[in-house]
DNA sequence: CGGCTAGGTCAACAAGTGTTGGCCAACTGA
DNA sequence: TCAGTTGGCCAACACTTGTTGACCTAGCCG
């Protein structure tokens, strides 16, 4: 009750960490206001207060800035070993990613600003790749694919031979994938 | 209130199917028992009377069969496309394993649940390609991380590129993938 | 000093949830 | 015929959730 006074701006930051934290590790729906203010040490109404409601913390606390690389600069061959070390750092740092691929699969509007997300930046550090630029959105969307299959099973299921890989190996074992999506010739339906 | 009666047996199948088709679109958080019943022209109590409790109904709604084929009779090369075509097909057709897919999202246990299906079923079916069986779950992971991995585009973000596809191209453009991940060369790590 | 503002608490509301137990009515079979 | 079983409904309980509004109080500024 001594009303430990902070500056505001601060203990909006708190809510905000804690709160990425929460919808990282357990998504939208078992994430409750309650926790969140618990956690951070102030009353739910502080939430409210600084956010409006659940929805609105949400969206701030997920939105996504994938800072991709820009990928004409690699060499040939090297543009899907780059874009997966990319991904596979970004996300072993910090959980926001996840917290919207978690709520993605079961809130349709977190699988809209997912969507968005990969249409835009994905689809555009891919576009300089690809000689047909109608191309773009199909080869990021295989890619996403293959690096949001990863995610999943290493972050989300948890499958044990993904979660015991390292960086590094993951990063071997999928840019072959993420390259071949990048740069195969559309001429490839002999695919054996 | 004419008690419009049922065989009994008959109504669990019909709550069974409800749940299935609201686990598999909606996960299970925001399916309800409530829903769940009123669809099936029942009482929510009628639930519980059949499954005792909704992770008990869940678990039922979602146990899973893959009923993977041999690969060992498939052609050299040709066993990524036998198995892509082969999970596009059985998820395509009905959506339990969407269910437990977007609920393993959220939930630890239905993310075991996951975990146990692929490390017995998928890794089973992959054992008999590789000349060393140690790496039998680990090249299962990786298969499970492209498939999933096209699911979750598919069915549950809805990436526009990936719906549009027919399965016939996904099973094109993915099975190279699934096949290099089974049959890879442990020396592989010069991976350009 | 004195008032205004901003950070903070408290208690409650309204809605929705899973779950329970009691009751009813139609069949079934002895 | 009549008791037992079975499919079904109703109403409520206990709880959790997001959300709101009234109130408090330490400071800063005039």
């Amino acid at each position: 009750m001594p009303d430990t006074r902070r500056s505001g701006a601060e203990t909006r930051e708190r809510i905000l960490a804690v709160a990425r934290e929460h919808f990282a590790r357990q998504g939208y729906d078992r994430t409750t206001i309650r926790a969140i203010a618990a956690e951070a040490q102030i009353d739910p109404s502080m939430v409210m207060r600084y956010f409006g409601n659940k929805e609105e913390l949400f969206k701030v606390a997920a939105s996504i800035d994938l800072a991709l690389p820009d990928l004409t600069t690699a060499a040939p061959g090297e543009a899907g070993r780059v874009m997966a070390a990319h991904f596979v750092r970004t996300w072993d740092a910090e959980g926001t990613l996840m917290a919207l691929l978690r709520r993605a699969a079961s809130d349709p509007q977190a699988a809209e600003q997912m969507r968005g997300i990969f249409a835009s930046q994905v689809a555009a550090a891919v576009a300089p790749l690809c000689h047909d630029p109608t191309e773009a959105p199909r080869r990021a969307a295989l890619v996403a694919t293959q690096l949001l299959g990863v995610a999943l099973g290493r972050y989300v299921l948890r499958l044990p031979p993904i979660v015991e890989m390292t960086p590094d190996e993951i990063v071997t074992w999928v840019a072959p994938t993420i390259d071949r999506y990048l740069t195969a010739d559309p001429a490839h339906l002999p695919q054996k």
